[in-house]
RNA sequence: GCCUUGAUAGUUUAAUUGGUAAAACACUCGACCGAUAAUCGGGCGUUUCUGGUUCGAGUCCAGAUCGAGGUACCA
């Protein structure tokens, strides 16, 4: 048998099967480092209209997991995406520096700051551990071909951010919202400070608990208010009863807390103890367990009455000279207790928000040893865990106390000391939500907000609506200063604090926070300064990263006034953080929102949608995905997974996404390698000129290609991941690719047929490999310098491809095309049914006939003897219906009800060695004997044309 | 507890205003041996559950279950 394999155009390329991404990918990183490709960028999109998509600053500790990697991706995604629609796509990666995370991890190797090291010491220590945390990030986030500005990074430890911090606060005193007041914090007694959320634990204590009669100081208009048992009159001292396991807070009580839609009643009890018949006020759900609970058996309701009724009646301090208000607070249950609650607004943070509705004095007569202080009376210099007693002892004297007993609860506790701690007033500076409208502009800025999904609008108004005015003071060690003189005696800030605050950042910018912790107040106020006091608080790290659109959005992305992103891109937890902040101080300073539009994804979780954590071990590290399967597969699972609500990721899934990967890798790969002989300049075919299927194959690209960018300007990536793949498999590997091999191989090499199905493939990779460029970078570059013709040094440096405009209006328009592959599905299934049966292997091996009703038919035969190599088959025959179809010949009904009969049998004929048909011309030519009358003609001949396949 | 949000084949995603549940992957059976750790063909769902509205519900309504994010409370 002779050997024509060397007469076929076999496809040859040196793009590889296998990606080996794992290895590959950091070569691509070094080329993209060393051609300085976001400096490539810049240069490249001067000029072009911006598009700034502000990066969102993680936390500047540990390592990265998978929902930074997920983030950072998708921001990377759509910048790349930006850079090839033509905009010029600034991305400035950064990092949240200072907090109180930082300073645990610093406080764990170095000691508490001010104890066993100074303050100074221990900020610069935090200062060297959050840059070692930032360059582990920045070496992972890299790694994931995230192309952005890494070497200017911004930071918000940096001395010039640290000063821009100050003089963004400012101009946010300058425009009136800041205001001074006191918040019940966490208190530490054995620390002497506050505590934050994360320092405190939750551990088992046993409280003293204690009914407390508040009596009711104006009867006649208490009682005017209930709606009276009839027969049942009462008599007796009237009291509210109050339920608390907190007795030394009752020195600092202000108010009686009722629930306006409870019910409540008055009950006439014949005697507590010893005591005189009385009434108690007493919610009515609770007042078996509160009458079982004071051990009375006669008692009955004389009255009722809502909670919302009893609204600002006044009632009787238990043992001090004062009276204080019944108020109204949903916070109050029917749970525990008497469905009446003590409130003491200097002592607990539900007390603070209802009185700070009520406008009560936030009294806070403890210190900061726990003792109380000078001028309390009855109770000065004792502690307040000791005070109990006195306090028990106090009531029992004023006749107040009605009962007590021994309660065991959860109670927070120091995590240093494990001790108990308490909640004390301590003043604070707050960004007001209403003294400057805040809160109005805030919810009309969030309205002229894109956000997406939409229904993150609905989240964030509701969490404006009822947020508390923004406390933005900490007691911490590293952090911005809250940089301010306050007056000793009124606690106003300096008049001439504008001014000051200019000459402080100017200090920070040359030597960071410190030049305000080292300042001497004689330094800038002179004689002044005996009559200040400088402020050491520091600032909500809420507010750092809350400012990044003065710091970094003004002064290096080219936007200068007004600071407004195109795009701020984060997960859902930041309508509470970062979306809100940055919304505030932006509002605070210029009265606008600084984005545009606002996209959230959802976080990560397992494939049962569950979160992922240590304990459980169902967590995928992206620095592994990156060392095993490779950056572009954890990227493309990005793109695949629908990020509006919960992404899973698993192994599992992970190997599902390299599976999907390998497809499209492989049709990049086989149309390069079919590509090898082909110099677009010189080979490529004008768009007119080309074969019919191959005009459907760019149009078809085409059209795709235009739903693509569409799916890219809607961020919805996985819809461009299901196109792509399907494009890969349906419309080239199972249609195009697989009809056109013939044609590839077999015709000669420079033939219009052969030269016309590589201009289609030549044009179908140049639309690919941008198309996959946001999401498969590492592929996309790689497979880039592969194609033929001239090109630049990166993918990225390009537009997305202009396909040539094909025009399907002569004898086979797209429709046409469609319906030809609904009849090849069917005649597939006939080849199976024989290829089962033993009849045949390859489809080349059969014959097929066809009898069709007249629309197919009339199509069909425009193809002419070119219908065998669309259906891969040897030979293909169409009969019109009335031919009548043989017995054995199955029935199929198209969609446009056209009939068809297919009817599939084995080739008598032999193969042809060349091109595998089974011919009846086989040995035409008595030189060629093995070959068929077509092969003939390719090989010694001047080359068979095709018009269609 | 409250606010926001989600649930479609083993997996990832589709399904105009309610109108026969669609792909791909995986799996499986087979073919090819000129994309070969590749390629081609054939095969697989009570749309989480329970009710309701409707001629008709994945889609609308009510409730439940399980999950995610935020927030509050434990006086």
């Amino acid at each position: 048998m002779a050997d024509y394999k060397h007469t076929l155009n076999l496809p040859e390329t040196e793009f590889a099967m296998r990606g080996n991404l794992a290895q590959r990918e950091p070569e691509f990183l070094k080329r993209w480092d060393d051609m300085d490709l976001y400096g490539k960028l810049r240069q490249a999109g001067a000029g072009k209209p911006l598009f700034v998509l502000h990066d969102g600053p993680p936390y500047a500790n540990g390592d990265i997991h998978l929902g930074h990697a997920v983030n950072k991706i998708l921001k990377d995604i759509i910048v790349k995406s930006k850079v090839l629609s033509g905009f010029d796509a600034p991305y400035i990666p950064g990092w949240d520096c200072h907090g109180l995370p930082i300073e645990l991890q610093v406080e764990k190797k170095k000691g508490k700051a001010g104890v066993k090291i100074s303050p100074a010491e221990f900020r610069k220590a935090c200062r060297e551990y959050a840059m070692r945390q930032v360059e582990g990030q920045r070496k992972d986030f890299k790694r994931l071909g995230v192309i952005g500005d890494w070497d200017h990074p911004y930071l918000t430890m940096d001395f010039k951010f640290e000063a821009d911090i100050i003089r963004a606060l400012g101009r946010i005193i300058d425009k009136g919202h800041l205001h001074k007041g006191a918040k019940p914090v966490h208190w530490c007694i054995d620390c002497g400070s506050a505590l934050a959320e994360a320092e405190v634990e939750y551990e088992d204590k046993t409280s003293p608990a204690i009914d407390v009669r508040f009596e009711v100081l104006d009867e006649a208009a208490f009682m005017a208010q209930c709606q009276h048992v009839p027969g049942k009159s009462g008599k007796g001292p009237l009291s509210v009863v109050i339920w608390t396991t907190t007795p030394w807070t009752l020195p600092a009580n202000q108010a009686v807390a009722l629930n306006p839609e409870l019910d409540y009643v008055v009950v006439q009890t014949d005697g507590i103890g010893e005591h005189v018949p009385e009434r108690l006020v007493i919610a009515h759900a609770l007042l078996e367990d509160v009458m079982a609970r004071y051990g009375q058996e006669h008692y009955h309701v004389i009255a009722n009455v809502k909670g919302q009724a009893l609204e600002g009646l006044k009632l009787a301090h238990p043992f001090y000279e004062r009276e204080v208000p019944i108020i109204l607070g949903d916070h109050v249950t029917t749970e525990a207790g008497t469905g009446a609650v003590h409130t003491a607004p200097g002592h607990g943070q539900d007390d603070y928000v209802v009185g700070s509705r009520y406008n009560l004095k936030v009294d806070n007569p403890v210190d900061g040893s726990g003792k109380f202080v000078p001028g309390t009376p009855l109770l000065e210099g004792q502690h307040v865990f000791k005070a109990n007693d006195a306090v028990l002892d106090i009531l029992k004297t004023k006749n107040a106390l009605v009962h007590q007993a021994a309660l065991r609860h959860s109670y927070p506790h120091c995590w240093r000391h494990k001790s108990p701690i308490i909640f004390r007033a301590t003043p604070q500076w707050f960004i007001s939500m209403n003294q400057q409208g805040l809160r109005k502009t805030a919810l009309e800025q969030i309205k002229q907000t894109q956000w997406v999904p939409s229904w993150g609008e609905a989240r964030i108004i509701g969490m404006v609506e009822n947020r508390p005015d923004w406390c933005i003071s900490r007691q911490r060690t590293w952090g911005v200063p809250i940089a301010l003189f306050v007056h000793k005696q009124t606690n106003e800030p300096h008049p001439r604090t504008n001014e000051l605050i200019e000459t402080v950042a100017k200090r920070v910018e040359e030597k960071g926070i410190d030049a305000w912790f080292d300042l001497e107040p004689e330094e800038l106020l002179g004689a002044e300064a005996k009559d200040y006091v400088k402020v050491t608080d520091t600032l909500d790290v809420w507010f750092d990263s809350g400012v990044t659109h003065y710091a970094v959005l003004k002064q290096r992305e080219g936007i200068e006034a007004n600071p407004v992103a195109d795009l701020y891109l984060e997960g859902s937890d930041q309508h509470r953080g970062w979306f809100q902040s940055s919304l505030l101080t932006s509002i605070a300073m210029y009265g606008t929102a600084p984005y545009k539009a606002a996209l959230t994804h959802g976080f990560t979780v397992d494939e049962k949608g569950h979160k992922m954590s240590k304990s459980k071990g169902n967590g995928v590290e992206p620095q592994k995905v990156a060392n095993t399967l490779g950056a572009d597969i954890l990227r493309l699972w990005v793109a695949a997974t629908d990020y509006r609500t919960e992404m899973s990721g698993s192994d599992q899934i992970l190997k599902r996404t390299a599976d999907a990967y390998r497809r499209i890798r492989n049709t990049i790969r086989y149309l390069l390698s079919n590509l090898y002989d082909f110099d677009p300049a010189q080979h490529a075919l004008p768009a007119d000129k080309l074969l019919s299927l191959d005009k459907w194959a760019v149009a078809r690209t085409a059209q795709l290609q235009d739903s693509m960018l569409q799916d890219y300007e809607k961020y919805e990536f996985h819809h461009i991941y299901q196109k792509v793949h399907n494009f890969c498999a349906v419309d080239m590997g199972s249609f195009y690719l697989d009809i056109t091999k013939d044609r590839q191989y077999t015709t000669q090499k420079d033939s219009h047929a052969r030269r016309s199905t590589q201009t289609a493939m030549y044009h179908i990779i140049e639309a690919i490999v941008r198309w996959l460029a946001p999401i498969l970078s590492f592929t996309a570059e790689e497979t880039w310098n592969f194609i033929p013709g001239q090109r630049n040094e990166s993918v990225f440096l390009n537009g997305w491809y202009q396909l040539p405009v094909v025009s399907l209006d002569g004898e086979l328009a797209m429709q046409d095309w469609a319906r030809i592959i609904e009849a090849r599905d069917a005649i597939n299934k006939e080849l199976e049914q024989l290829r089962v049966a033993g009849g045949i292997g390859s489809g080349l091996a059969a014959d097929v006939t066809l009898y069709c009703g007249r629309e197919i038919h009339d199509l069909l035969a425009k193809l002419g003897d070119e219908l065998r190599f669309v259906l891969i088959t040897s030979t293909a025959t169409i009969q019109p219906v009335s031919d009548a179809p043989p017995a054995e010949a199955q029935h199929y009904t198209l969609r446009n009800g056209d009939e068809m009969w297919v009817a599939v049998s084995p080739s008598a004929h032999t193969k042809c060695v060349r091109c595998w048909h089974h011919r009846e011309d086989i040995g035409v030519n008595s030189e060629h004997p093995e070959l068929c009358g077509r092969c003939v003609e390719n090989v010694v001949g001047s080359g068979e044309q095709r018009r269609f396949a």
